[in-house]
DNA sequence: ATGAAAGCGCTAACAC
DNA sequence: GTGTTAGCGCTTTCAT
């Protein structure tokens, strides 16, 4: 079989150099000893050839292939664009590079994903896994020893696997705090978590950490809203709580539908970048007045929220740092031959600008 | 040196069903030919060790590793992320993988990139260039017959390599024609080109296009602002020509400035992404109502453009499509073991929504 | 139909 | 310090 695009090999080299084989990997990996001439003939005959190493070769003998695999529903998605980005930078800066898939949210090609990545011999691999019951190609490689790191949102039955996510429920809670400290107390949640309140409210006053932490994001987010309204003492109202599929226009729909009620809020938090959106158009459909009217808080540091006025705050995930923390955690865990231990919540920040107003106390 | 990960191999599993390496390699592979019982037995050997062929060997003796490399300034930007999914969906549906890499447009890192992508032995990479008088690593994987396709962009010393971009001439023709239908005669264009206004012109009027293909885009689109007026007998004015360096912050300095001149305009058109937020933002910090007072027509189709009032018209280029025509044409290239000739210019389209009115004619 | 053997490019003992 | 050799996992003649 000829090869594709034949550049010249060791042997090349070596042949040129008139040195052996060994002599001239030896020089060229700056391994074992050479004399001075040898390594300049071999030098020189390199760079005379263009000889460049085929890492395949490498990665054959070394079992190493310093490339890492990272599965994201959508790059195009500008929440798992900035993760990427992190991604690369982080494992570039470490000497890897990343292969990426994408998986519209679909188990099958999840699946069928990292198996190839697996195929590749890939060094570690993230995931910011579609949320399904039965997890197979992750729990296998998994087992197999390869390392992972769940992205964003765990599985609750790859509880074992380290997480890199934001602090979902310190987030919301930031925003909800905010928005109390600015005298409100009637605010309305916007979210995609299917949850009773009840049962989220269960969650949010018991102990059970564990439970918890297995939660997807969107009902992690609810819970930090409830418990910034328990330290206020602030009751819940199931009415504030307002639902949404994920989807933009869902979540307009949604918004308008309670502006249209008659319940009352003074301000609004949306827990989802999509949602953010959706709540925005239907803010501007219904005309409401923000501040004065409505408190409004996002999620998410879209281009967007600082070009429409008032310039609307909102919760900030660092995207780029989930990225990067993610591939340290995945290159450790390569390098340390250990499995990556431990979770990493990084903290959302609160950026306050022109869509928050104080009620004065009547 | 022991396997960092050892899965079970062919001879594993020929080992596990009884036969010879050379048999459960044909059966697994589905070439040659077996009886159906050593088929059997291999396919359940396989099954029971969880064999996983090896895509590294497989590479090291077919030279093709099945993978593209993909060099782009920055995924997290909205256009590149687009073009980015494009061109992995078209990748992985005809089975390859893609590597990609950041340059952040410095000529160093691009070149690194390119020889550590060509080290992994990738099949074929996709550049959008930094744009360089020198882009040396760009010539020398092409010239040892590495497919190679350019994106978004051409580099002057690279004119026989494929390139594959929206029509930026076309586009902001359509803007520009769009905005005449309506009556505009006035029309300011903001622009990140350098080029006088006389240099423009003498290439937008001469006939020789091949100069005009090597110009960056930014150029072309100004060519298509300076031709659509030709067309319709409008003079180009000089005044009108609003330069703007590649970022937001100053393209919002260059329209205020503008729109503080005094200088008189009835439309507005601004020629890509970052400079259309810019514009945005002076609009909205001068107060200007659009489309009353000045009728504008944005770049890219940014999510926020429908989010603002009233909605922006934009000229929307085709970027998922842009890196799915990239990924075929390198793919093509690869299988057809023949330099994928031709450029492809693909269509941008005018969305036109609330932000473009009429002029009556007095 | 099946097995033996060579080889893709590289590294790492191991002799000399 | 240098060369010989085996082998990473796979495909592919080539005999049998």
């Amino acid at each position: 079989m000829t090869q594709r695009h034949a550049s010249a090999t060791i042997i090349d080299v070596a042949r040129e150099a008139g040195v052996s084989k060994s002599a001239a990997a030896r020089v060229l990996a700056r391994s074992g000893s050479a004399s001075p001439q040898t390594k300049q003939k071999v030098l020189e005959a390199a760079e005379r050839l263009g000889y460049r190493p085929n890492q395949l070769a490498k990665a054959m003998k070394s079992g190493l292939t310093h490339t890492l695999g990272v599965v994201l529903p959508d790059v195009a998605n500008p929440f798992f664009s900035a993760v990427l980005r992190g991604f690369t930078d982080a494992a570039r800066s470490a000497g890897f590079e990343v292969l990426v898939s994408n998986t519209d949210n679909d188990p099958e090609i999840e699946s069928s994903s990292i198996e190839l990545l697996a195929e590749k011999r890939v060094d570690g691999i993230a995931i910011a896994p579609v949320l399904q019951r039965d997890p197979q190609a992750i729990a296998r490689i998994a087992a197999e020893g390869i390392p992972v790191v769940l992205l964003d949102r765990r599985l609750p039955t790859l509880a074992a696997l380290p997480l890199v996510s934001a602090d979902h429920a310190d987030a919301t809670a930031q925003a909800v705090r905010a928005l109390i400290d600015n005298g409100h107390t009637r605010i309305a949640l916007l979210t995609e978590a299917t949850q009773s309140l009840d049962e989220l409210r269960a969650i949010a006053e018991g102990p059970d950490d564990a439970y918890f932490a297995l939660l997807r994001p969107s009902a992690q987010r609810v819970i930090g809203y409830l418990r910034a309204l328990a330290a206020a003492e602030i009751p819940a109202d199931e009415h504030l709580l307002l639902r949404s599929a994920y989807s933009v226009d869902d979540a307009q729909r949604a918004v308008e539908a309670f502006l249209d009620s008659g319940v009352t809020a003074t301000a609004l938090h949306s827990t989802d970048a999509a949602l953010t959106s959706g709540a925005y158009r239907a803010l501007t459909a219904r005309d409401i007045a923000v501040p004065q009217d409505l408190a409004f808080i996002g999620f998410d540091d879209q281009d967007w929220t600082t070009l429409v006025r008032p310039a609307v705050s909102v919760i900030d995930q660092p995207r780029q740092r989930l990225g990067a923390t993610a591939a340290t955690t995945l290159i450790g865990a390569i390098r340390g031959h250990a499995p990556s231990a431990h979770d990493h919540l990084l903290n959302a920040s609160l950026l306050m600008r022109d869509s928050v107003g104080s009620i004065t106390q009547a």
